[in-house]
DNA sequence: CGTCAGATTGAGCAGCTTCAACGTATGTGG
DNA sequence: CCACATACGTTGAAGCTGCTCAATCTGACG
């Protein structure tokens, strides 16, 4: 009745770049789960808007989105979801979703049902705090998209994501030395970047031109690190990646 | 050694929007914050970029901004937050500041040692949760202005802002009927909306001449509640402001 | 081979920016 | 009490960024 511990591993290694977590804590976590996993095919709904979801579900496989979508038919993603993060943790506190989050792949999910997160926040203040973290992490990242799509052109918001999404995988094992999956189409980015799909194509097109990336078949490399962060502007510190940082590690130890 | 009640109070309607407080909470609640206020001027910082706070701020009076400022000069405001909101209760888990906030108004504020926090964190997980739904209530308003920023033209956005900031303030009993205060300068706007301090002067002059708005001398009076809905796509469901939203009410009665 | 999703290109246009000037209210020192 | 400074709002004009529309290209797949 609890998750294995190499399906937990991402979620761990996410938690444990801060704080770290004891064998006991990490079973309680696992056990929090439903032992059976969940795929669901790409372009999909994993949650809607409206829903009232009754557990949360944790991505271990495949990247999906958060998005509204407009009467005017636009759609805007609000948060890009890889593997390792929780899509509506935000759902236990607050359970009516205000956004829709539906896969870009196929995603495997793990779901963890409100009442065993009830029990965590009854029994374990340590990881009751780590699971608030995870949810200010949302936070902080959405931040500073809004940074970027209120002050940044468009090619530096480009850059600007490809160096978050890069640290972000890079956190849960799943980017090579300066390469990782992307697998977004144009109008995908278009809808997370608030322009048109055809800009989009223009600002890779200058980002590859300017030899800071490439990016084929859903695979981003990056061939000028410090030259992608100088376009993007882009600083790491509300990916908050030091154990410094975090009132965990510091003020309850594991 | 606590905050009076009427200190407290917007504090407290904000949380009974969705969940009632039992005598004893408000209590623990007023006993996390040093008794003594602070009276901060206009245009200061309350907490800067790269602060490690040692307590959580909380607004009474007057009007703040979470901001960043950009290698070109350009600040993008991130959060505008009006008197019983917390400016930085994510500094508990998460200790650096990723982001500065300043003050736009005279303010008064009330500071919770971050040692009290974690007093409730270990003591009380009904508090620990509406604190934490607290933080997640920011995180709907971010993802609200990021679908705003992306996927809507300046006039739509100028007028959704209006519309959640009515309602927000509403809740704490700051707005009278269609009439509130917002004492922001184009230029705050400007940097709000991210785009030109001329181009918010020419969108507000739309939204007057359309007669959905009077905005004078810092005070916002609404002439059209209906069509500045419809301009600004504004729907309050991510402001949450119904008790059945909330786990705390329903899975932990007070 | 035809179809379809996605990427690419060109051309004209709209929203918003920048620069610069000017208006208006408030405050301040001489 | 006036001269001047300062902050904020308003207006005009020119230009750039990014948009829309539409066509074409490419590769994957049945």
């Amino acid at each position: 009745m609890s998750l294995f511990p190499q399906q937990l591993d991402l979620l761990v290694r996410r938690i444990e770049v801060r704080a770290p977590l004891s064998e006991t804590e990490r079973g309680v976590l696992a056990r929090a789960f439903d032992p059976q996993l969940v795929t669901t095919g790409a372009r999909r709904d994993l949650v809607r808007e409206g829903d009232r979801p009754t557990r949360s579900t944790l991505l271990l496989r495949g990247f999906a989105v958060r998005y509204r979508v407009l009467d005017n038919g636009r759609r805007q993603i609000t948060a890009l979801h890889v593997p390792g993060d929780f899509i509506d943790l935000q759902s236990f506190p607050l359970r009516l979703m205000d956004h829709s989050v539906g896969t870009l792949t196929e995603c495997v999910t793990a779901t963890a049902p409100h009442a065993s997160l009830q029990r965590i926040l009854e029994t374990s203040p340590r990881l009751t705090l780590i699971l608030w973290t995870l949810t200010i992490l949302d936070s902080a990242v959405h931040r500073e998209w809004i940074v970027a799509m209120g002050a940044m052109q468009a090619i530096e918001h480009a850059a600007h994501l490809i160096c978050e999404i890069y640290l972000r995988l890079k956190v849960v094992g799943l980017a090579e030395h300066n390469r990782f999956p992307l697998p977004v189409t144009q109008a995908d980015l278009a809808d997370t970047l608030g322009i048109s799909a055809v800009h989009v194509n223009r600002v890779l097109q200058e980002l590859r031109k300017a030899e800071l990336i490439r990016f084929e078949n859903g695979v981003v490399e990056i061939l000028d690190w410090e030259g992608l962060a100088k376009t993007g502007q882009f600083d790491d510190k509300h990916l908050h990646l030091g154990n410094e940082d975090d009132a965990t590690a510091q003020r309850l130890p594991a």
